[in-house]
DNA sequence: GTCTATAAACCGATAGAC
DNA sequence: GTCTATCGGTTTATAGAC
C-alpha cells in the first residue's frame, strides 16, 4: 500500500531534482564552475534557496552531482560510438571515438571545461566521481585491446621506455587486461594524451593562427596517432 | 628639473604595481582565476580597495596583467633552456624545452591552470595577450626550425594529410620561416599539443592510476614525440 | 594617491512557521 | 517540502575629504 505512494513522491523528488540539475547545468554554461551558485539556480527556477537544500546537502553536492551527470553523458557519447563501430577497422573506431568526444566537447565547452579544465579552487571532488571519470579512457583502451588479434604491424621501434614507465605500463596491461607489449601501451596513451590536449586547445582556443579547419586537423591527428599505436 | 622628481614617482609607481601583482599572484594560487578579487588582494597588502584602482581600471585589467606576465615567466624559462641548449641534438634540446614547462607549470599550477585551463567566464583576453602567449610555442617551433640541415631521418610516412591541413602546415612554415615539409610541421604540431596534454593531465589529476612517475613518463613521452618529429 | 563612507548588489547556510 | 526571515559575510565600484 505504501510502495505506490512513496514511489509517486520519489519520481516529484526526482523530477525536481534533474531540473535543478538542469538549471544548474545552464548556469554553468554561463558563468562557470566557479561562479555556481544555488541561490541563482533557485532564482531561476522559481524556487527560494532554501527549497533547493533538500534536493543538495550544499554547493558542492551539486557540483558533484554536475560533474557525474557529464561524465555519463560523454561517456555514453563515446561507448554509443564504439558500440557502433564493432568490427570496423581499429583506427577507424578509434578515430570515430575521438570524433565523439570532440563532438560532445564543443556542444557543451562549459562541461568539457568543468572536467577537463582547472580545477574548481576549494572544491574537492568525491571519489563518486572516479569511476565514471575513467568511461572515456577504458572505452578508447577497449578500442586498442580489441584490436590485437589482428595487429597489423608491429609497434613502432625505438621508443627507448625508463623502467618506471614500463613498470607502469605492464600494470596498466593487467587492469584492461591484455598481453600487449608495453611500447604499444604507451603509444595509446600518448594518443589518448594527445587527443585530449589538442582539444583543450581547440575549446580553451589556444591553436587561433595555427589550425583554421580544426575537425580536419583533428581527424588527421586522431588517425595518425592511432597508427602509431598500431591500430 | 622635473625628470628626477616624475621619474622617483614612477618608480614608486611602479612597486606598488609589483606589490598588487605579487598578491594578487598568491591569491590566485589559493582561489583560482573566478575568484580572484580587487578588495581582497588590496586588504591583504594593508590597502584600501578604491586605492588599487590607480592601478588597475578594474578587475578585469589586473587579471590580463597577470595573464601576461605569466606567459613571460614561462617564455623566459623556456627561452632560457632553449639558449641553453644551442648545439645540442636537437631532440634533447626538444625534451629539454619540455621539461622546463613542465617545472615551471608543477611549481605555478594555478598560473597554469590560468594560461592553459579553462577560461575564466566572462572575462575577454584583450589582443595583448596574444603575442606573450605564443612565445612556448614559437621557442618549439625555433627547435624544430634549427634541427632542419641536419635532419637525421625522413619524417614519418604514412601521414595521410587533407588539403585542409596541408595548406594550414604550408602556411605555418611561411609564418616560422622554414621550407620543411608538411608532415615535419605536423609532427611537430602533435608533439606540441601531446606535450600539453599530457602536462594538463598531470596538473590536473587525470592520470591518477594510470601514470606514478610522471616525469619519467613525460620525459619518455617526449622524446618519443620529438623522434617522430624527425628530431 | 590614499583614505572613509557608501551604494547596491551578491553569497551559503540556517531557523522556524505552515 | 516549500515558504519567510535572517545571520554574517562577500563583492565591484564610486564619491568626496584630505
Amino acid at each position: 500500500m505504501t510502495t505506490p505512494l512513496r514511489s509517486a513522491r520519489d519520481r516529484a523528488r526526482s523530477e525536481v531534482r534533474a531540473e535543478i540539475l538542469g538549471e544548474a547545468r545552464r548556469h554553468l554554461a554561463t558563468h562557470g564552475a566557479a561562479g555556481l551558485s544555488l541561490r541563482a539556480v533557485a532564482r531561476d527556477l522559481g524556487l527560494v534557496s532554501s527549497a533547493v537544500y533538500r534536493y543538495f546537502e550544499n554547493r558542492d553536492a551539486l557540483l558533484t552531482a554536475l560533474i557525474i551527470d557529464s561524465y555519463d553523458s560523454l561517456g555514453d557519447a563515446v561507448d554509443g560510438a564504439v558500440a557502433g563501430s564493432t568490427g570496423a577497422p581499429p583506427r577507424d573506431r578509434w578515430v570515430g571515438a575521438a570524433l565523439a568526444v570532440r563532438s560532445w566537447a564543443l556542444a557543451r565547452p562549459q562541461e568539457y571545461a568543468l572536467l577537463y579544465g582547472s580545477p574548481v579552487p576549494g572544491y574537492v571532488a568525491p571519489t563518486d566521481t572516479v569511476l565514471p571519470g575513467t568511461r572515456v579512457s577504458r572505452a578508447l583502451m577497449g578500442i586498442v585491446r580489441d584490436a590485437a588479434p589482428r595487429r597489423p604491424r608491429p609497434a613502432a621501434a625505438g621508443d627507448d621506455l625508463g623502467p618506471d614507465v614500463l613498470a607502469d605500463m605492464e600494470r596498466l596491461a593487467g587492469v584492461i587486461g591484455t598481453d600487449l607489449p608495453a611500447a604499444v601501451l604507451f603509444a595509446a596513451l600518448l594518443a589518448w594524451t594527445q587527443l585530449f590536449g589538442l582539444l583543450s586547445f581547440e575549446v580553451f582556443s589556444q591553436t587561433r593562427g595555427v589550425v583554421t579547419n580544426h575537425e580536419a586537423f583533428f581527424r588527421d591527428a586522431a588517425a595518425t596517432m592511432a597508427a602509431r599505436a598500431g591500430l
